[in-house]
DNA sequence: TATGAATGAGCTTTCATTCAT
DNA sequence: GATGAATGAAAGCTCATTCAT
């Protein structure tokens, strides 16, 4: 029946309605964010959200994991095997860049993520949907850094999977640093100074890509 | 009156006493440790802390300075001007490494601090003391870099503070995911994979500065 | 129209699968049970069994009616006009037991009963029916007695409704007290004994029967 | 120092108070009384009662221990060792009635009590406490019908604790059946009679024990 | 100075009942 | 008749902070 179709759609969108309302909640207020309040958001009663949601810690997880579904997505669209290695890395090294900037709040959460205190008992399956996603983005990396070695413009002696957690836990680093300078309100009384200010931190991502690059090259 | 001097000194031992039970209540709960046990390890009473901090908030960054110069210490303890510049990186680097193995839980409050929710009411000292003691620990850093592009050994382009937060964010980064494959729960469910397992980590810090200081190199 | 009367049985048959699966639920939860585990165990969705019950109490006292219904029947089967009025009694006394052992639930139901909290809106023909049902029982009690008395093997003096309380309440508090030994778990703690621990329950039962019938001999 | 003694006094004092306010609670409302009620009729914040009773339920038995005191004592004030046995047996029964009579709640709370879904976390010493005075109340029971036996006026073959728990429970079972029907809602509609109007409740408990009392008669 | 009793807002989760389809 | 999604009140317990002593 058509009209078993339409229920199943309206309740995809009411989930969908609910992580939009969560994801607006959470990015504002954390972990700690007031169930209620999402559920105000979503205009719904609160014990709507626990016939889509086992509990807030699932909940949360489930916008986290939109947020590491929409930098999955960006990746696979920056994937070119025409590109050459080296200019690979950097397209998604500006992918990264780009999802810093679009979307900073699901950066926060992924990147320097409160954690609940008890992860104990979200659901299995969307642990192991994050995990899976986080491994895949890895990949993309991971591939374009052995082709670099295949082709003798990386350094032969490298490990690739190695390579890949130096390159991009670098610039994480780099990103939360920038994130800090830019908003952490520890730095934010007009009296201190970030350590950054007069540094042009566009210009320091990049720096930081070509200085990993260069020490990647063989 | 030298008994002016013994009560200052009496109270400056209850701080550092409160202190001392803060920060074991603090590594092993995080910011949602309670107020109550830090007393009870402190051996006492719970208005008692207020008296020498005005909220649990200022108690737990007290802590973080603590913390924070312990690093500021060992840093000092490096700095040796007869070392070359790579070398004194290299001390540094170590240094780092060093504080990251035997002081997890600061390394943890300062790198992946969890944000108090509310940082409108810490004092402003603390805050200053903060931002002072990080940019000391960087100005460390920046000196040795300073040094090798003067002395010719990095590149003449580099802009030193740059390439200071560079070094350090990458190497922050790298030590963040070493902990986090160490640690995390997300990954300890046996069916999961961190997906640095078999990867040896120490090697894979040494590599990361290798790697960095060839980009930084002339 | 047959299938009027087909429908009618149907709706009946249903009604019946209610009531058979809040027993179990309530047996195994008491009246804090779910009405969802109710419906789930009757594979009915949960408003449907507002189409049979007017609410949780209804249903409750629903199925205390059939358990009480049980009882009922084992005394008309029990009822024999040849036996002596003593006899008689024992018979009773002995169905009365019977029913403890094999319906523990509804005994505990019956006797020590959770009260649902209002009782104000339980339909008036279920407590009705409650009400005739229990002094139906008595009257079977009190019709033995009755006789008894007439033929002069009980005490004259004795007032038959005063005497069938007296025995059914003592036999329903011995009754009681058997069960909170066998089952209470306020005696369960090891270090705890439970006042009759090493007494013979079901010869304290006999000796209960035996010691009231005395009591009423003539 | 007296004030640290006036100090355990005002706490000793708020803790009846609390026990003071709970029991009119739950007398009117049962375990399912709600604790801000509790809270709010002893004139304190819900927060305090914790400081005083760990959970709703620990303060739930530490009531129904209290209304146990009370009988305990009636029944050391009636203890006289120049009774008769059967005289002593009376009193005692006298007493139940008495305790019954202006006690009524507490009657209820410790002979239908109601069961507070989790039992496990309740303080073992309360636990203990009420074990004990149970005991202690029976073992009164006991001593005078070994002294009859003894004596010869009850029967010899009679085992004592067995015959404490037929006497107890059969009263007590009269009792809860008095109790039933003078305030049972389940009666109460007004047209519906309760099975023992007309019946003199008062005569009938006489009887009862009268006839339990030529039961255990030698 | 030190205490610790008292506060009370705050929060997640449950579940009987309703009602649009 | 049957469904089951939605509701929303309800409730026990926690804990940072205050303040009278």
């Amino acid at each position: 029946m058509g009209s078993q179709e339409r229920i199943k759609r309206v309740k995809e969108q009411r989930r969908i309605d609910i992580l939009d309302a969560a994801e607006k909640v959470f990015f504002s207020r954390g972990f700690d964010a007031k169930l209620s309040d999402i559920a105000e958001k979503a205009e719904l009663a609160k014990g709507t959200i626990y016939l889509y949601f086992n509990s807030k810690e699932d909940l949360y997880f489930s916008v986290l994991l939109r947020g590491l579904d929409i930098l999955a997505e960006m990746f696979e669209n920056a994937f070119d095997e025409t590109l050459q290695p080296a200019e690979q890395l950097r397209e998604y090294s500006n992918v990264y860049a780009s999802y810093f900037r679009k979307h900073r709040p699901f950066f926060r959460m992924l990147y320097r993520y409160e954690h609940p205190k008890i992860r104990t008992q979200v659901s299995p399956t969307i642990l192991h949907q994050l995990s899976n996603r986080s491994k895949g983005l890895l990949t993309f990396v991971a591939e374009a850094i052995k082709r670099g070695i295949r082709e003798g413009v990386f350094h032969p002696d490298l490990d690739p999977l190695q390579a890949t957690i130096v390159l991009w836990s670098s610039l994480s680093g780099i990103l939360r640093e920038i994130d800090l300078n830019e908003n952490d309100p520890l730095w934010s009384p007009s009296d201190l100074q970030a350590p950054l200010s007069g540094v042009n931190l566009e210009e320091l991502y990049t720096l930081s890509f070509d200085l990993l690059l260069r020490g990647l090259s063989a």
